[in-house]
DNA sequence: CGGTTACTAGCAAACGCTTGCTTGGTTAAT
DNA sequence: ATTAACCAAGCAAGCGTTTGCTAGTAACCG
């Protein structure tokens, strides 16, 4: 159940736009990379894949916990190290730098919140359904089942990383369209503005993991009320 | 317009339980506070009143701005210091810890914001504007007039300052109060869930640091969108 | 299949710099 | 004359990152 869901490496390194951003070394981005990108010079050598003892998803993790706890400039790369029973040098060898790590974890987070979307959405029809599940779902991964990796995605904004920013927003702006076309697609008088009706129901939803408690009640039951409340009777009927 | 309307030294210190909480020594408690606590002891002189060129003020203004626009933990106290050209060990005559700041920003903020939420309230009757003028005060005092404290209030978490974190929530669920007892307020049918009608707006204003520009819609259009999305039209006719 | 080679993954130790905070002394407002 | 307010200097600890090196693993070759 709660087993991490890793994106396989190649997935992961096309959320990238180019491999000329300065967050990972040659070398690291090649261990990412699952194809291995063979230099069109003639004296390369082949690269190998990724060793069965491989540390960097263990990495993650371990990332993805601190950050969550405590938030990014919270955490040391020492602090990280020593979760997984490292040195802090070590990290550079699959990470070229503290900003490269909270990039793959933001990224992470948001591959896995839209995966759960996703899903749950394709298994309703109705509109306000479809909207009701999308909105469970997020509510799922960001306080129960990928709490760590979803939260950092939520909670970390751009100002956070200067040098990473952009892609930061990037990612987040490709999952919110995700929640733009299922509030789209909602049958709703003209006089409705669908702008703000987002930005009520994604703000609430992300506030969650403030006041969200395991023993409370669960998401469904949660996002239920959401719409609920949002839905209006008159518009419903008309 | 736009000049800080900072509380008076005593009613900060009111926010705090005791004198022998750990974050700001004898010296800066006394300067804090307006009544010159007069120790038992024969031989203590009676202390001075801060000058007039006090620059606590001042201070607080660039922590506070600091923190809102790079987060706690990724300003220094050289960067603090900086800001009113001051070296940074001349802060701890002001205050005793980085944490100390932080309450001291924090209490600010939520003063701030609720003072704007109790007179923008105090004009209605209605519940249902009550609360909208609530939203609306609160949105302008986050986005707009308040924007550096008021965004430290609600961006910051309990676990970013461990010694700090019972007052910090302690602050806002005093806060937090005053929605509370609007929402208790509203004529609504029984099958609505105030609970979270409450969590739903509360979460979607305090979202709006995110999205909220200041060539946008007026923080008034806002919260009335807002509410017209909550307001269902049945619950009013019946 | 055994040996050689190539390279992954990590250790150990440091680099230069920044951090929050302290201390002793000085100046200027009251 | 008193002391609020600040400077100058520095402390120990911690920061992100780099470097030189090596043990162990996997692919290849005879």
């Amino acid at each position: 159940m709660d087993v991490p869901t890793h994106s396989n490496p190649k997935s992961l390194s096309e959320t990238r736009r180019s491999k000329s951003i300065p967050y990972q070394t040659a070398t690291a981005f090649r261990r990412a990379s699952s194809t291995p990108t063979i230099m069109t010079g003639d004296t390369q050598t082949t690269p190998r894949a990724p060793r069965s003892d491989n540390r960097r998803v263990q990495l993650l993790d371990a990332a993805a916990r601190l950050f969550c706890e405590r938030g990014y400039h919270a955490t040391s790369m020492r602090d990280i190290a020593k979760a997984v029973d490292m040195l802090s040098g070590s990290i550079y060898y699959h990470f070229d730098s503290k900003q490269a790590m909270l990039l793959a974890v933001y990224a992470e987070g948001a591959r896995r919140i839209g995966q759960l979307v996703d899903v749950a959405v394709e298994r309703e029809t109705d509109p306000w359904k479809r909207l009701e599940a999308a909105s469970a779902a997020h509510l799922h991964a960001l306080n129960v089942s990928h709490r760590d990796y979803a939260q950092v995605m939520i909670r970390t904004l751009p100002q956070d990383a200067d040098g990473i920013s952009a892609q930061l927003r990037e990612i987040r702006r490709h999952y919110e369209a995700k929640f733009r076309r299922l509030i789209e697609a909602l049958p709703l008088p003209p006089d409705v503005d669908k702008h703000y009706l987002r930005l009520l129901l994604i703000g609430a939803l992300n506030w969650s993991h403030v006041w969200y408690r395991p023993d409370g009640d669960r998401p469904e039951v949660v996002a239920r009320a959401f719409i609920r409340a949002l839905r209006r009777q008159a518009a419903e009927r008309g």
